[in-house]
DNA sequence: GGGTACGATTGTGTATACACTTAACGTTGG
DNA sequence: CCAACGTTAAGTGTATACACAATCGTACCC
């Protein structure tokens, strides 16, 4: 039973990622559902180590604040109710708020030209492409998700950044997307792109206040759908 | 060797805490100086514990920030320069501040009554009473803790305690408040009361202006104190 | 018939065993 | 003398073993 070498024959690298993030992963994708109690055993399983790593990743994903962990009673999935959102989006928006601020004064020009082109991207990505819906989503997820890292990492406050991560990282972001009609989706990259304009014109007040009323608005979108969704 | 039961006979409850709390505890003390190797052999046999709860500890610690992790070197106990201080405070003034807003309309009387009784205790913890230093800054501490926790629970946002939490327990490294001198202290216990005053008249926005103004004195003294430290 | 106590099952918490990596040191050849 | 290499010691990463706790079902007693 016992694996020797750790890789299996014949498979030299390892293109699969950590335990870590591929539970993480499948939290935000849903594929482990709010409430779902994810056992050690299981999860090693699932993914072909041992219950020690799997363990491991459940301690970190805790401290991310994607599942709780219960003395003797193991990890379950966070389920996140209209009230729980409506907090996380406030310290959201303080959060990236105040990094659109800082970058605002650290930002270098590159990074300035990356993010318009970024904007310019996500405003490509319309639902009357070839691709499929779940794709489409996919690549609209990735691309608001560098923007906003982007703007963390320019803040030039690591710690800020990591806080940033751990804060957005709520598998209703994922779904939230789904979501979006066409008319959000043109307001979201109208103020992607007017934070690009403030952060090109070292405009720090003006970044910050932009960035809060994205983040407000996109959290009155989702509360809002959460609540019909609950109704 | 190996423990049957894992109380050792004639020690039947477990009045030391964890041990996530107590290695915490002693990076927190200096006992761990900053950039040393916590190497997770010694820290179990120093808890007497095995290894795994002690890397454990270590994985969550890092979590927190105060550890750094690198693969298959191990952990060691961050050090912090001038520059990284100053940003922790920057993110601790805004978190604290708009825990301060929140808890303007949130908190009850019975709390603020607590407020005003913890601001009172520690405004009448001075020099000349008749305990050793050591103790009265442990005091000190505590009750400087207590009230800024007090804020933050009173905030009603989890997330946003455990943000605190962990932003706000790295500077008490440099125990600050040994460096404090008494009119430090009254201004520090000046703010505490006009904290405590806003709250009462639910004036959220001088909350956050007092505490954030509060965290920044902090601030510029421990930062003053670091640098004269350095040179 | 229902409630309680007990046992079996399942799952977590911790200890230990072993594979693999890193680094530290000593050795040898230039 | 030093540089490159092999060897060894120390430390981390992972698997497994086992003790303890929780949970659930069942049988027994009232």
């Amino acid at each position: 039973m016992r694996e020797l070498r750790h890789d299996p024959p014949g498979e030299t690298e390892r293109p699969e990622r950590t335990p870590l993030e591929r539970i993480r992963r499948r939290i935000l994708l849903g594929e482990y559902g709010p409430g779902e109690h994810l056992k050690e055993e299981r999860l090693a399983r699932e993914l072909g180590v041992s219950r020690t790593p799997s363990r491991q990743a459940l301690t970190m994903l805790e401290a991310e604040g994607l599942v709780r962990i219960a003395w003797n009673k193991g990890a379950m999935v966070c389920a996140f109710g209209a009230e729980e959102v409506w907090e996380i989006y406030d310290l959201r928006a303080m959060l990236e708020g105040h990094a659109a601020r800082r970058a605002a004064t650290h930002i270098t020009r590159e990074e300035i030209e990356r993010l318009g082109e970024l904007a310019r991207v996500q405003e490509g990505i319309s639902p009357d492409e070839a691709s499929e819906r779940e794709e489409e989503v996919r690549r609209l997820v990735a691309t608001n998700q560098e923007f906003h890292g982007a703007i963390a990492a320019a803040s030039r406050n690591g710690r800020l950044q990591k806080l940033l991560q751990r804060t957005v990282e709520v598998p209703l972001m994922y779904k939230a997307f789904f979501w979006y009609t066409p008319h959000e989706r043109a307001i979201s990259n109208h103020y992607h792109r007017q934070i690009v304009n403030a952060l090109d014109q070292r405009d720090a007040e003006r970044a910050d206040l932009l960035m809060r009323e994205h983040v407000y608005e996109g959290r009155d979108f989702v509360i809002q759908a959460l609540k019909e969704d609950e109704s």
